[in-house]
RNA sequence: GCCGGCGUAGCUCAAGGGCAGAGCAACGGUUUCGUAAACCGUAGGUUAAGGGUUCGAUUCCCUUCGCCGGCUCCA
């Protein structure tokens, strides 16, 4: 072949890995995977020259030369591209074997893909096998995944004719200069921005796990359609892992752990979404609360208790009564005066900061209270102790001077990062929580004041150099926040502190401060929780150990046990000395074999277990055994105690025993 | 609130239009034991509540309550 005759095939050139590969008129870069020897495991190409990358598919003609890098499941787009043909391979399933049912929508999302179906039919579990079955028929026949640009009239057609009317309704809002693609496998059409995978066949690992409701575009004024959610790999291994995963949440779940330990309860004859916190819960939770006073006593907060009604005119001038009211209980009559139970507890410590009057001296004013709340919530949202109808928040409200505000703000976000750190969340997520431009009926405030507000909590971001994301229409109706998203164990998020700049309420109410110059100032306001509420916050803890308390927070922390009765009084002596040095120890004097004793107190997750037979009883030792690291062996009461005072006091994560 | 599923002994779960069952826990004994379950026995139920169909309902139907998975909303 003459070179000319080569360079006029050849066209385009491809780099990669500083190997390149020329490629003719038409090639795609399914082509440029071959030259290159790629594997099925790429499924999304991305781009290197250029001033931006790009991702695209393999499916993709060269258009011109290209500098690239292969993306595999391990790349976020990558892998929601096999997700996304996932959940339209679902589709296909169900079209065949369901012909009746019109399709909504059909994403990727986090850790799976789901799609949205309307049919008179219901799905049933049994259904889900037979779709799984139809999938992998369709994995099977590798169907050619492919897209095609079409005319807003021509893709109207195609979906009139399978009356598709969901597709239609979001045919006609995409905007007007949008190209307008549909993806085709097989005989199934969608309308789709992509990008996919070029072949069915690359869903290799994948299971449907489980139906839902879902309102169409997630309106509860639009149709409700099913939901089957299910979630794909890149091969078995990674499936079995991911479902592992799942098993392992489940047992973690704190509503199972919470009834296995005795942690606390959710009473049918009580009603819904109200807690009952056990005896061994509600030391948990004091210990905590404990805790909780000792670090705001030190940062020069203010304890305060606050009534759980007050009359209804507090709630109008606070604004709750108007912007709140949906999510308040109804008003009770006391004497013929309305009271209400109280959603929140700011107006509360308004009130005492507005019982006398306040110098530019006496601020910062820290009140804090751990304070219950009632929340009305729809049924359908309740879940164990993450949400409930009434909580105890570890609330505080500042009051500052203009001047002060960003410092306060920086030192509330110090005192929550320290907290956080304590129980083992060592990683957090700070969202800017703004609002909604759109919306500023849903808000009371006037505009620069919610500017200030915003700006005030973006430059104490900023200044303790804390990553966060901008979230719109997150606010609260009163005032923008910081809300910290912590992650646990499991490496899942959980909505945590939430800190709040106010110019609004000490409006409302009137409250002042008079400052050097004897003028009446207006402060400015800060509301926050640190933990959140003790519900939630430790709930989610609960699961973020997996009902294995570290030894400052375990509700018993060592269980004595004698291998027989004749060791009884021993034990007894030896428990009497760890509750002397204020251990919360107990002995198990049960007639029970000793395999039993530990297995109990293994269950219950009771960090030391101290087995004391007659070796211990006559050398006047104890055997240790810790609930993860096993028999630690013999050793002296006082050595031990010395040393597990040391894991309590520090609040120690960890066994003073675990040592490498 | 909405869609779907579920509700049987304290707990975990069977059975099912014709007398409601097991294991664990509880209780009474026996056993005195060395690092995750000794043995024997006893008791425990208006099958979530209410209504209907039926000779007969715990089972089938309806309503209510609660729970679970989601949707929507929050600490």
């Amino acid at each position: 072949m003459h070179d000319k005759e080569k360079s006029e095939r050849f066209i385009f050139i491809v780099k990669w890995n500083n190997k390149s590969e020329s490629f003719a008129q038409g090639s795609c870069f399914l082509d440029v995977k071959k030259a290159f020897g790629w594997k099925n495991n790429v499924l999304l190409i991305e781009t290197l020259d250029g001033s931006q990358r790009e991702t695209l598919e393999l499916r993709e003609t060269l258009e011109r030369d290209y500098v690239v890098e292969p993306l595999g499941f391990g790349h976020e787009q990558a892998r929601e591209a096999l997700r996304h043909t996932a959940s339209h391979i679902l589709a296909q399933a169900v079209k065949r074997l369901f012909p009746d049912v019109r399709l909504g929508i059909g994403p990727a999302i986090e850790d799976g893909f789901y799609y949205d179906f309307d049919t008179v039919h219901g799905f049933t579990p049994e259904d889900l096998v037979s779709i799984e079955q139809e999938m992998k028929r369709i994995a099977k026949q590798n169907l050619p995944v492919t897209r095609e640009i079409m005319s807003r009239g021509e893709a109207r057609k195609v979906f009139e004719q399978s009356n598709e009317t969901f597709k239609i309704e979001i045919l006609d809002e995409l905007p007007e200069n949008e190209p307008i693609s549909v993806y085709r496998q097989g005989e199934f059409i969608d309308l789709c921005a992509g990008p996919h995978v070029p072949y069915t066949g690359y869903l290799k690992a994948f299971k449907l796990l489980n139906i839902a409701g879902a309102y169409w575009r997630g309106d509860e004024n639009r149709p409700m359609l099913q939901r089957i959610y299910g979630t794909a790999f890149m091969d078995q291994e990674g499936l079995r892992a991911h479902l592992a995963r799942l098993e392992e949440i489940k047992q973690r779940d704190h509503r199972k752990l919470g009834k296995q330990l005795d942690l606390f309860s959710i009473e049918e004859d009580g009603g819904p979404g109200l807690v009952y916190w056990h005896p061994k819960g509600a030391i948990v939770r004091e210990i905590i609360e404990n805790y909780w006073k000792e670090e705001h006593r030190k940062r020069g907060y203010d304890l305060v208790y606050t009534p759980h009604i007050a009359k209804l005119d507090i709630w109008k001038v606070s604004g709750h009564w108007d912007w709140y009211k949906e999510n308040m209980y109804s008003p009770m009559e006391v004497d013929d005066m309305k009271y209400l139970l109280k959603p929140m507890n700011c107006p509360f410590h308004i009130l005492i900061y507005k019982g006398k009057t306040r110098s530019y001296r006496d601020l910062p004013i820290r009140y804090g209270e751990l304070g219950t709340v009632y929340r009305y919530e729809r049924s359908g949202v309740l879940h164990g102790m993450l949400r409930v109808r009434g909580f105890t928040q570890d609330d505080a409200h500042l009051f500052c001077r203009p001047d002060q505000l960003e410092q306060q703000l920086i030192e509330v976000l110090d005192l929550t990062g320290f907290m956080l750190k304590t129980f083992g969340y060592d990683e957090y997520y700070c969202m800017l929580s703004v609002r909604d431009p759109e919306n500023k009926a849903g808000y009371i405030g006037d505009d620069d004041v919610w500017e200030q507000a915003e700006a005030a909590l973006e430059s104490a971001l900023k200044a303790r150099n804390l990553q966060y994301q901008v979230d719109v229409g997150e606010a609260k109706f009163y005032g923008p926040a910081i809300d910290i998203n912590i992650k646990d164990a499991m490496g899942r998020l959980w909505q945590g502190p939430t800190i709040q700049a106010d110019f609004t309420l000490p409006e409302r109410f009137d409250i002042h401060y008079i400052g050097e110059d004897g003028q009446r100032h207006r402060p400015v306001m800060i509301h926050r929780t640190v933990l959140g509420a003790m519900e939630r916050f430790i709930g989610g803890l609960i699961e973020h150990y997996a009902g294995a308390f570290p030894l400052w927070l375990s509700p018993v922390q060592i269980r004595v046990m004698p291998v027989s009765d004749k060791q009884s009084s021993y034990a007894e002596e030896v428990q009497k000395r760890f509750k002397e040095q204020g251990f919360r120890a107990e002995c198990d004097l049960g007639q029970d074999k000793i395999g039993y004793k530990i297995r109990q107190a293994q269950l219950e997750k009771v960090p030391y277990m101290i087995i004391v037979g007659e070796r211990e009883k006559q050398s006047h030792e104890i055997s240790v055994r810790h609930r993860s690291l096993g028999d630690l062996g013999v050793m002296g009461i006082d050595e031990f105690i010395e040393k597990v005072r040391h894991e309590a006091v520090s609040k120690s994560l960890e066994s003073v025993f675990d040592r490498v």
